[in-house]
DNA sequence: GTGAAAGCGCTAACAG
DNA sequence: CTGTTAGCGCTTTCAC
């Protein structure tokens, strides 16, 4: 069933039939009624791989994710389908199970495929991504810094999220603060790492990782460490703590303030509900997409945005144990 | 930067350059190395558009989702991609964002640039679904009866999983159960409603929805409805429901049992830790991928594959208040 | 307005 | 073993 089969059947050449079905004015509109009912009678559709051959276009852009299991790329990807959708662009999405590795074969894979690429979070080093990343393909990088940015970027300042947080449990009297760390391949980690490491020098940190399994396990180590709140790499790595700490009868917000990064939808409704920092994921998405579109048609250099988190204050923080109008003293505790 | 640059560089003819890239050993060992040295200098890499034209066949499969950021979906898709990676396939993914419009136009225009097509719980009426899904395109239907069947399918028994939920709860003595039921245009939701009237004619069913706020709207009415257990259309309304009894004051499971379905990776650290039905999300990625294979492969009708759900039993439920060994005595409390 | 013809970049017979 | 020759299905000048 290709277009020829129209044309014959119509009696016109296959000129008139992609004229026609590409809504071009410009044809006899009884032909044109002749062939839009014998392409809908045959039930013909044309084949996008030939249309994208012939433009030179696919009108498909690809995204890479580290872990579409982690609620925070779902509703990044989502966004971006959507609004992709919206200008005639399919996605293709490829996960690479947070191996960095994988995530360099993927890029390269879906490269050929596709009219641009958004790299989500890419795990793999810089030297290594400045290797695959095609000059020329039009390419947006998500939450990834790299210097000198050899992509569009989009990014969300987890620095300033993880300021903010530290601010709120400040205020709250917390003087021992400790961290759970996400994977080392994150640069939203190293951001947050950073921004920690400057406010609050002293702070314990974690390797941890990013799923609540983990949290899980390190949480005891945070209590052991004396600390009185406890930042987690995302909200699904906060659960696992809260579970913990509930399992070793700490008291949360009582003894220990959990807070999280991410905001999943989940984070509202947990016991207690978590304070996290809100990452703006479906703008993320949204952003990702217009960034590429743009380069997509002026092939220009593409833009540089910056979106900001925000602090959302729930259930899971509050005042530091011992806590004085002007405490100096730590509140230490024994550990579980 | 086409086959032509580097077969001309390279001395020879597309033909062999096509040759050597596709890993064909009848080439001359000399003339290989020089076509795959010429190609990397020149950073050539196929277009997959073109190559699929001249194969018939794009190895790309497109898959239908209602909603990326239900976290049911992006485990389906994982496995699902993750296994068609393994075969050297693509995956496109389209959210239809649970609207039935969309979803017909989303199957459409995907089936235009794919091999495949797998339908994850199309909520389409089962008349548009004929009408859309192309004959001949090789495709997968999962969680959808459709009868008589229109492409091969991998189902998950829902009904059986609500089985044994109404047989775990009536054990543990509970007599007025209600159901938070899912989007009526949700098959398994059908599927669930079914099996739960067959079994427990009397069960209260209160229409809600697939998110937590949904499930925290109706929570109150569960409880007003004098239910003793309240089973929920999946996790995520579960966890609001958790949310408004601890806000109305019941106690779970003390006063009120709460069961989900999906068991996704966050029911078992939520307090009370949540017992659910545990789908097998990443099989039925997987078996869906292996059945469309197999489509594409030998061309054959396609199976139709049946996986079962297992109750997972974790701290949310628990004996009736009242129940007594043969309880038949309903317990009767006032709403929050 | 409409058709003929020339590709898009690649693969796959078919000769040699 | 290697090159030549046809296409894959569609779009798009360029004449008519």
């Amino acid at each position: 069933m290709t277009i020829a089969d129209v044309a014959r059947k119509a009696g016109v050449s296959r000129a008139t039939v992609s004229r026609v079905l590409n809504g071009q004015d410009t044809v006899d509109p009884v032909l044109a009624g002749r062939v839009r009912q014998v392409s809908r009678r045959l039930g013909y559709h044309p084949s996008a791989i030939a249309q994208g051959l012939a433009r030179g276009a696919s009108h498909t852009v690809g995204v890479v994710v580290p872990d579409l299991a982690n609620p925070f790329f779902p509703e990044v990807v989502k966004a971006l389908t959507v609004a992709a959708g919206k200008d005639g662009f399919s996605v293709v999405v490829a996960d690479s199970d947070e191996d960095p590795e994988a995530e360099l074969r993927l890029i390269q894979d879906v490269s050929r495929r596709v009219d641009g690429l958004v790299l989500c979070s890419p795990r793999a080093g810089i030297a290594d991504l400045r290797r695959v990343v095609r000059k020329g393909l039009p390419t947006v990088c998500t939450n990834r810094m790299v210097d000198p940015p050899l992509t569009a970027s989009v990014m969300i300042d987890s620095g300033r999220g993880m300021q903010a947080v530290i601010r709120h449990l400040t205020e709250l009297g917390h003087r021992r603060i400790a961290y759970l760390a996400g994977p080392s391949s994150s640069s939203s980690n190293a951001d947050r790492l950073g921004a920690l490491e400057r406010s609050l020098p002293g702070a314990v940190v974690i390797p941890t990782g990013s799923k609540s399994q983990e949290g899980y396990a390190s949480a005891a180590a945070a209590a052991e460490a004396g600390a009185t709140a406890v930042i987690c790499f995302n909200d699904l790595v906060a659960f696992g703590a809260l579970a913990r700490l509930r399992a070793l009868g700490v008291a949360v917000p009582g003894e220990m303030s959990v807070v999280g990064f991410d905001d999943i939808p989940a984070a509202d409704f947990v016991h207690p509900a978590l304070t996290t920092v809100r990452l703006p994921k479906a703008e993320l998405g949204r952003r990702s997409w217009e960034v590429l579109r743009d380069q997509l048609g002026d092939h220009g250099a593409g833009a540089s945005v910056r979106l900001e988190p925000t602090l959302v204050v729930r259930e899971s923080t509050g005042k530091a144990i011992g806590a004085t109008e002007d405490a100096v003293a730590v509140g230490e505790r024994a550990g579980g």
